[in-house]
DNA sequence: ACAAAAGTGTTAATCTTACACCCATGT
DNA sequence: ACATGGGTGTAAGATTAACACTTTTGT
């Protein structure tokens, strides 16, 4: 059989973290192309011969060294055919969630810059990332409801507050603490250390720590995670 | 820029049919190449300058000149690189549900047969398609519970039996009828007809009617859809 | 002592589950 | 009259939602 095609393939990371109670995305500045000197998310074309996941896995290497806590396929960005103005690209976009102590980044190869972005100080971006990002954020946000998520964004240990905050802060809602605490506590998932951390104001508070294997465990015998609020 | 790359980009639509209480799916008889006589999915390349949409569609129309009544993406695969012998391809896979009434087929160019196959009885697959397909129907069976998508595979109008099979048929459960019925009326998007189904036996049995006019609107209200039984 | 955030229980309301009999038709 | 599937209600249990005061620390 014979193929003549034209089409190229990409992929895109959107890479959220979350810190100082704010969600982040990671954007790094163009450097040549139309686009040149323009924010857009990490990406890059697929090799032959390279799975996309590997494309993905080494564009985030490549441009940021960052190390992802989670990663899967978001949708795939096809349908405008001049999203890209040097060719017909197909993007294979990608949801990445980042541990917030790990948001060190090193800019590299094909990134003059690489930086992140509160959610709501988004610059313009190059290609069609802006629609990326936009289905991107609903994601996570629906994620965050029926899956533990939220964990992947926070450090190992935690606070209370810091997974109230940002539930309220990706959300964009108010809860109610002590309906939340005692909902995620019910799940059996969350686990008190003896550890304290080192909040600077008011009483003291423990630490707490996702236990991942229990999770997978409740998960498989169909014990499902769930949050709605009021 | 200057850009090499070899890959090739395919879609394929998984199209999910349902009548006589079973769920089926709609193959197509390779015509030639390394798995000439094996049936597949439907799909094919994609054309220079084609939307995915578009081409998800055109083979739909030319493979099988079928009609569907929902389709969404599903999943890119392209991450196990010999997944066709060929060349190195991705595919684009998409989910489409058809009418039950709407099974007429036409065979056509790319297919020597176009076949609906029960679920339960599908004979091996070309590429990697057995795996779509399990993604697929994993889909599928979510997608009933949180979104009302088994109305895409009945008639206009059914009986309220009907749409019970459906879910039992397809997420392999048992429901109670009368919490079934309840749950489904209270969201307010079934209408009653004053039409009476045809069935052979026992008493006579309203026809039932989705509005979806009320459910679009509902669910911009973010009034849930969602079904869950015991 | 006061400011700041952590921690904690109870009640009413709502939703879910379990469950069985009568109804309308065809034969 | 009987076989077949259609149609319906209620009560107990579980879950969710609303709500405010005490505790521990630093200053």
């Amino acid at each position: 059989m014979e193929l003549k095609q034209e089409i190229k393939v990409a992929v895109d990371a959107i890479v959220f973290g979350y810190s100082n109670n704010k969600l982040n995305v990671l954007l790094i500045k163009q450097k040549y192309g139309t686009f040149k000197n323009q924010w857009a998310l990490v990406g890059g074309f697929v090799k032959d011969k390279e799975a996309l996941i590997d494309a993905v896995n080494r564009e985030l290497l490549e441009e940021t060294g960052i190390k992802v806590n989670y990663l899967e396929q978001l949708y795939t960005f096809g349908d405008n055919i001049n999203r890209d103005p040097r060719f017909h690209v197909i993007s294979v976009a990608y949801f990445a969630l980042v541990n917030s102590t790990k948001l060190i980044l090193k800019a590299d190869s094909d990134a003059e810059d690489a930086k992140w972005f509160p959610i709501n100080q988004i610059p313009d971006l190059a290609f069609d990332h802006k629609e990326i990002l936009a289905i991107a954020l609903k994601r996570l946000q629906s994620k965050l409801t029926y899956q533990p998520v939220g964990f992947d964004l926070l450090p190992k240990t935690f606070l209370f507050s810091d997974l109230e905050n940002l539930y309220c802060t990706i959300l964009e809602t108010e809860i109610d603490r002590r309906n939340f605490r005692k909902k995620i506590l019910s799940f059996g998932i969350v686990e008190e250390t003896d550890q304290f951390g080192n909040n600077l104001k008011g009483r003291p508070a423990k630490l707490f720590r996702f236990n991942k294997q229990k999770y997978n465990k409740l998960s498989k015998d169909g014990i499902f995670f769930e949050i709605n609020f009021a």
